[in-house]
DNA sequence: GTTTTTGTAGAACATGTGTTCGACCTAGCC
DNA sequence: GGCTAGGTCGAACACATGTTCTACAAAAAC
């Protein structure tokens, strides 16, 4: 890739922002008026080049064929996921039914990037509430997103449930031969021991989402 | 909004499909090929009701002027980040230049939806080695959102680079009357106090992704 | 100097593409 | 039966838009 000239430049960003703005990319003509061009062949000529150093593809003959590039640029696309509840040491945690799989229907999505997924079916979101998962380094307002499984291979985060004591926690999954080891995130905490039929595996956590400020 | 025909739904899903795949909208005649319907003045009738329903605007003579309003779709914007470095204690924090903001030239980006910096200027990203941040609830391998401020408000958190020591850390900020407070996150914890010379403000912390599995 | 390369201008051309219109079909209703 | 409303079909029209070609200027290479 070499440098580009300040035309260039100025096309890049005024078609991006064309983009951004109307969700379509702009004619030859519309760059022409928006970079202050005085011919459709100058554009030409320039896109020709900034496909040729890869910054865009152009889809010749068809109308708006431009396609920005730009590192990963719009490819990564958006998901929608729901915030089904809040997960608190002392309440049951939500478990997603169909019902609240419906984005429509629920009272609050949280937007993600699909690298967070990666695809994964069966996600949802939860609030934490407390600070009862500082040992998972994980505080009182953070969003954990999670996915709907019932096993977890060892050493992922895994949403528990402890049926005799009723309680929720976020931690490390390790099944050992006779019993169930939970590890803190934090290594310098001693792991807890349970038997395999007191907790339940409610989901995996795929990532930790903490907004500041 | 009533209810779609089955036809609508698949011209809907169609449109969003082929906007994902090439980066622009589809024509009418690519709708016609693409769902197998016969004529172009059926796709057009069926656009006209799907925008009067608020799926979609249509922007009258121009080609490819279809926008998807459907949640998700398009508007709620990406954000590329630039990832300039990494934070580590025992080395100085990485600021960002006006080379590392070229988001062509920085190596690697994240991309994050538009709520979590809510608009802010000079959003940069750094990646957490080593877990000596765990008092704040921040562990090896998350990345943290910083915002390029060189003061902050009380109670904010924020990337302090101790001059005297040469050590970097992320702690909630207070300044006091004749010293400054870093206080851990994790509120067990007990405060550090710092002279107000020894101490660089070097960024606000906006978020903290901490991405598992 | 001459020649080549790079970039710009304007116009003409060919095709891509939204729009319109008349005809037709069905289903429901009087 | 006649009537209307919703939906489909095919073709023609008009303009939006990518492409191409010639001419020209400035800079770089010879």
């Amino acid at each position: 890739m070499k440098a580009l000239s300040s035309k260039q430049q100025h096309i890049i960003d005024f078609t991006r922002r064309f983009w951004e703005d109307r969700g379509y990319p702009p004619t030859i003509r519309d760059i022409v008026n928006g970079c202050g061009i005085s011919s459709t062949s100058v554009v030409d000529y320039n896109l020709n080049i900034l496909e040729r150093e890869g910054y865009i593809r152009r889809h010749p003959e068809v109308s708006r064929g431009i396609e920005l590039l730009a590192r990963s640029s719009a490819r990564g696309y958006l998901l929608q996921v729901p915030i089904i509840g809040q997960i608190a040491a002392g309440e049951p945690i939500p478990v997603p039914t169909p019902d609240t799989w419906d984005i429509t229907a629920s009272s609050e999505t949280l937007e993600v990037t699909e690298d967070l997924t990666r695809g994964r079916e069966g996600i949802y979101a939860l609030k934490v509430k407390g600070s009862s998962m500082m040992d998972a380094l994980i505080n009182d307002g953070d969003i954990v997103l999670m996915q709907y499984v019932n096993v977890v291979e060892n050493g992922e985060m895994a949403a528990i449930w402890f049926k005799a004591e009723k309680e929720a926690t976020l931690k490390k999954f390790y099944a050992e031969p006779d019993r169930i080891r939970l590890q803190p995130a934090n290594t310098q905490m001693q792991p807890i021991y349970a038997e395999p039929d007191n907790v339940e595996i409610q989901g995996r956590v795929i990532a930790v989402i903490r907004h500041l400020a």
